[in-house]
DNA sequence: AATGAATGAGCATTCATTCAT
DNA sequence: AATGAATGAATGCTCATTCAT
């Protein structure tokens, strides 16, 4: 036995445990889009077939498992951004194609709306991570489309962000209200000089 | 008895009620403004000096008591509609104005996002209040600027309502993100051609 | 309908309520002198035969309820303390009547001893309790007892209360161990120049 | 196999052992002393740097656990009692420093008056520890104090110890209640004839 | 018509103990 | 022999709603 070889039951173990965080992560992905991010921890750790100890033991506060939860999402949306600024046909074009990006990693995700609000409790974590992955994306993406004057309107990344995010956050599938048409309403207002209301 | 000269005790009878109702929607509205449209019932029942069992008899559901409080709001922003238009120097000026006088009734009112999901417990009650009394006011408004070939976005009233509602629902007064420069920044995007996203 | 006779259903409520109380307040004695004060509320409210959240109604805090409890007998015997001044052979018999009966009230309950230790979380109200009724009765029988000098050890109220408390805490009726003999023991120290240890 | 000459793998294996129980025990004498004998074990894993279930192999019982970190005090305090009784100038003297030293023991162990419940979770096996190894001390010493006359009240010695136990228990340093003066109290009554309570 | 006491379900969290590796 | 992940029972507390007076 070498250092490059941990034994089969430290490995095994570590393997099981990654299951159940996988496991986890999945039932809290689809609890959190059924019943928001206010589910209560039970029904997640219940739909993980784990006990709620589990739980609390691989997340030990719900901030950190919603956090997990969309981590990958935010990070493949991050990556998105300079892709879609080589591959469209202007800047513009790639703005409006990633904000319907983030649009599908919000979601069905009830609730989320309250990351925004400065909740103690919970949802720092994932403002944090939000702010601190997606919003220099953006502002990227606006610098090369104020650049090219295809964008005039003095709104920052965060606010934008923010903005789409109340948008979505609220509204699961609704025939009566596709949320996609009211984000390219706000994203097209970008090109508009802004009136004084 | 005949109605035109009601008992003295029953009129009295009335006046006591009329003063709990009345006592029971201002109690509510300073409450929801602190607290949000969740506030626990007995904290309204308190803060109007009534048991809570009297606040259920003149509002036997919390979305009757939300309704009650904002009917007066939603009924004077109603008839601003029209006025503006006929005050404003275009259609799209008076929409502009409009909604955020909607933005101004909105205001410090936490959680009436939940107004828009399909919430079986509460909130259908103000949705219907809103449909009814603000789509068509907008309607209108959107039909004359559309007209006047300021607007052109397909967006209707219904949308665009709801996506303010949305904006401001949960954003309390922030120095980082001014809901107005968002709401119109959505509402100048009704000028522009939407492009496919 | 007058001022000195409150309407019927007022009374009858009230009186329902000071039922429950009293209901609760037995089955906190029974309870506590069973499991001790550290018993779960739940059991309590089951004991009683109502509600948790009657319970918490009547008692906000765990610390409430200890203090409700015991206050009665608190009171009695802070009240015997001149009584037994006035009756008993000499000061000192006194005392130790006194101390005994003080033994009787803490009787059964166990767990009491943390009354003592500095629980931010309950029994501070306790504490409060027994040391405002109780050491000043003491302090004016040890006077009297110096003054004849009976007592001569240097030991204030406070200090030989507490000490009763811990002898008697955590100690159920148990024929190997007779609480009564080493209390009496402490309080005849009392007579003694005390050595260095 | 041999018992002089044992594998070197089975001897690494018992010093690796020991070297864990060690650590335990230390860990579990500073937990003790910080958070009292009811602190959580994993706590007291943690501390040691070993798993839960190490500490359960070595300890079964939170009882012997208690046991085992107490035991090299108790046999020092059992046998100072002899030493004592050789050196100081009078048997009650002894006692009296015997005493102390109980409570230097003792010390800052929170919660150990559990101890003497009929706990049967844990605390039996301490509980008899201190029985088997100092009540005979004590009893000794009260016994050498009688022949001399000067101890006259019919205590016994667990009686003694049983108190003393009770008086240091819950209190840690505290300037309003010294709790050497208050055994120093006990222990003098028993120079006293026991009066009729 | 008004009262407010009572209810009990619901939720977050902790901890002792077991067990597969 | 050691590990530490998993378990789930236990507990404190809150709140919407009902009901007898």
């Amino acid at each position: 036995m070498n250092a490059s070889a941990p034994r089969p039951a430290a490995r095994r173990r570590r393997t099981d445990a990654k299951r159940n965080e996988d496991a986890l992560l999945e039932a809290a992905a689809s609890v959190f889009a059924a019943s928001g991010v206010d589910a209560p921890v039970r029904e997640v750790a219940a739909a993980a077939g784990v006990g709620v100890a589990t739980l609390y033991r691989h997340f030990p506060t719900r901030s950190d498992l919603v956090v997990a939860v969309y981590r990958h999402q935010v990070d493949a949306c991050a990556d998105a951004g300079p892709a879609l600024l080589a591959s469209e046909a202007s800047p513009f074009a790639a703005i409006l194609r990633w904000v319907h990006l983030y649009v599908d990693f919000l979601g069905t995700k009830h609730g989320l709306a309250r990351v925004w609000e400065g909740d103690p409790d919970g949802f720092t974590a994932l403002h944090r991570l939000i702010v601190d992955r997606l919003v220099p994306v953006l502002t990227d993406m606006l610098a090369e489309a104020r650049a090219s004057a295809e964008v005039v309107a003095p709104i920052t990344a965060y606010q934008l962000i923010r903005a789409v995010g109340d948008l979505v956050a609220f509204n699961p599938p609704d025939p009566q209200y596709d949320v996609r048409r009211i984000v390219t309403l706000l994203v097209s207002g970008l090109r508009q000089q802004q009136p004084h209301p």
